[in-house]
DNA sequence: TTGAAAGCGCTAACAC
DNA sequence: GTGTTAGCGCTTTCAA
């Protein structure tokens, strides 16, 4: 990029004003410049083909109107539309976005660094959904950095942050199955044995065990398998379940599943198994996955915001900088949408469909 | 970010030091400066938590060690790959990437023009894949400024351009069905008739017929149906197919989808017309959703190699910047790797396996 | 080995 | 209205 480069001496020269008349024009500040120079100046710029230099006027304005994003788990499909939708509102308001990926701590902090260094003006951390420790985004809050978190696991209060209602959808799911008629309930649970433990995977297994306790179900461990969110993961998971089943002589008749991912593996594995959905078993899930409507069968899930959650997240970011620092800080949960489809299958009917396992 | 800001101004102070020791050992021209000098400035530094303004530095040495990543159709999940790979070779290499979206060549040449005044050392544009009038790129190609181009409509030569073979793809995938022993071949092709026309979409539609006619297979135009590489458009394409099916009284045995989003649809169709994969109908697609090994039946498929292309386009822009301006561009073309799982079938037994439609 | 000083391209008082 | 000028924070000759 380094043509010989147009500045606006050059351009103040061949229109034969000063520099700052020439700044004025640039700025907008035409009230203030005659017509004739303004014409003058507006033709030498064309002329020289001038293009200012944004670094230049970063340096004197303490501004660069460019905001990090800092992603981790760049492989996670959910950090598409959320970029999207931050750039979507960025854009039109002169913001530009400069992109970091983090996948642990380490880095995330390195990032940081980074980037304050390029000056950006606040920061967007997306989805290191862990309860790592916070104490280097505590210090860039009391710096008055202004930032905020999407879809991460943080207990302190005292950030901007924006969530998605895990264990009420996760809650809502397990329910639309009870309601359905379903008592015997298992669930392909996210890495909730992680350490540090994963907010999202947590949440969602919470909301699975708190609707069975709410409709006095009671909770068959070896119903319960964790696995990763990913496809494999869900196939694999699903195998283990069918082995608890086969080896327990039951089974469960209805299936939440933790990740719209692990679903699709899921859905899979049942059918390498013979088994038909939801005529054999009933599969609820959640997640973002627009692939959903178009497995076979579709599933029913509840679907993520996640557009909102970037639009929400500049939103927040551009009002600081045009009102100022915020008095407090912003705690947003987005519900999820319930989507029913064909994999949770209809109600069913206790009397007649099943061989009489147990005297009830 | 506005905080009272240290400059190195302050270090010098602190340390005793001049600015321009204090600037030596911030570049590492340690050797110019003596041992107890350095000590007292990186202690002093330190102490004030300075961090050196990157900014500024830009400004002097002329340079920002950022590239600008334009895309089209943020939606595309074939750019996550991409953008992620090209964050992995950046990275360690001190760069940084501002991302910016253009769903046209207006939006792309402003955000080109945007970018430039940023300061970006060069750019990486993905995947605007129509065939677009390119003066703006021969532009800023003729200016000096480095670029790539990725999976980009264009004919002139004179760009590094990076592709993927999709013509040869196209025509593997159908070979394939051909030498499993179909003579009956259908497609559900992408956005051919588009205009300007769609390089991916003519090529592959392009490798279908050229399969054909190479195997002297007569080309039924009516089992060419167009969509638009999205997963409704391949539900309802494959509709489409079935309904000229129906009204021929004969239908293809086997069916080249020219995106993998579109296969999903187009299975799901063909369930939902209680035909089975690939016993009453092969499938052949190609893409980079991971998605086609969890599908039912697993779809056969070629892989794109998004990340290498990604890789490749930034370990070319850095070459550039550190062995200066090449001689030539580079033209790259990407070959799809084979991915045969339940979808395509297996050999099928021409003399057996039909009621006696024809003769033969 | 160290320091003084001249910019990089631009904005914003402040004069005129 | 328009021009002069002092920086923004840093690097880099060039002297000492």
């Amino acid at each position: 990029m380094r043509r010989k480069i147009v500045t606006i001496r050059d351009v103040a020269l061949l229109a034969g004003v000063s520099v700052s008349t020439v700044s004025h024009v640039l700025n907008g500040n035409a009230q203030h410049v005659g017509a004739i120079k303004r014409a003058r100046v507006q033709q030498a710029m064309d002329e020289l083909r001038y293009r200012p230099n944004a670094i230049a006027r970063s340096m004197v304005k303490q501004t660069t109107a460019t905001i990090g994003v800092i992603i981790t788990e760049i492989d996670n499909p959910l950090f598409i539309p959320v970029i999207a939708s931050v750039e979507s509102v960025l854009s039109p308001a002169g913001y530009h976005m400069v992109l970091a990926s983090a996948r642990d701590i380490e880095s995330e902090i390195q990032a940081i660094e980074t980037l304050r260094s390029q000056q950006v003006d606040g920061f967007i951390f997306m989805s290191l959904s862990l309860y790592y420790p916070v104490d280097h985004l505590v210090y860039l809050r009391d710096e008055g950095v202004p930032f905020v978190l999407i879809n991460r696991s943080v207990k302190d209060e005292q950030f901007n942050l924006i969530n998605w209602a895990d264990e009420q959808a996760a809650y809502d799911a397990t329910e639309h199955l009870i309601n359905l008629g379903h008592r015997h309930l298992g669930t392909i649970s996210g890495p909730v044995f992680n350490d540090p433990p994963r907010r999202s995977a947590m949440e969602r297994h919470h909301g699975w065990l708190r609707a069975q306790s709410d409709h006095g179900i009671t909770v068959q461990p070896a119903w319960a398998i964790v696995a990763d969110y990913t496809y494999e993961g869900g196939y694999r998971a699903t195998q283990e379940l069918l082995l608890a089943k086969q080896q327990m002589q039951s089974g469960p008749t209805a299936l939440f599943v933790a990740s719209d991912m692990m679903a699709i593996g899921t859905l899979k594995a049942l059918h390498d198994a013979g088994m038909q959905v939801p005529r054999d078993i009933a599969v609820m899930t959640m997640g973002d996955s627009p692939f959903t409507a178009y497995t076979v069968p579709a599933l029913s899930t509840f679907e993520l915001p996640v557009a909102e959650a970037g639009q929400l997240a500049a939103q927040i970011l551009l009002d600081w900088f045009t009102q100022g620092s915020p008095d407090g800080f912003q705690q947003v949960t987005l519900n999820l949408t319930k989507q029913i489809r064909e994999s949770c299958g209809a109600k069913i009917d206790h009397t007649a469909s099943k061989p009489p396992l147990s005297p009830h």
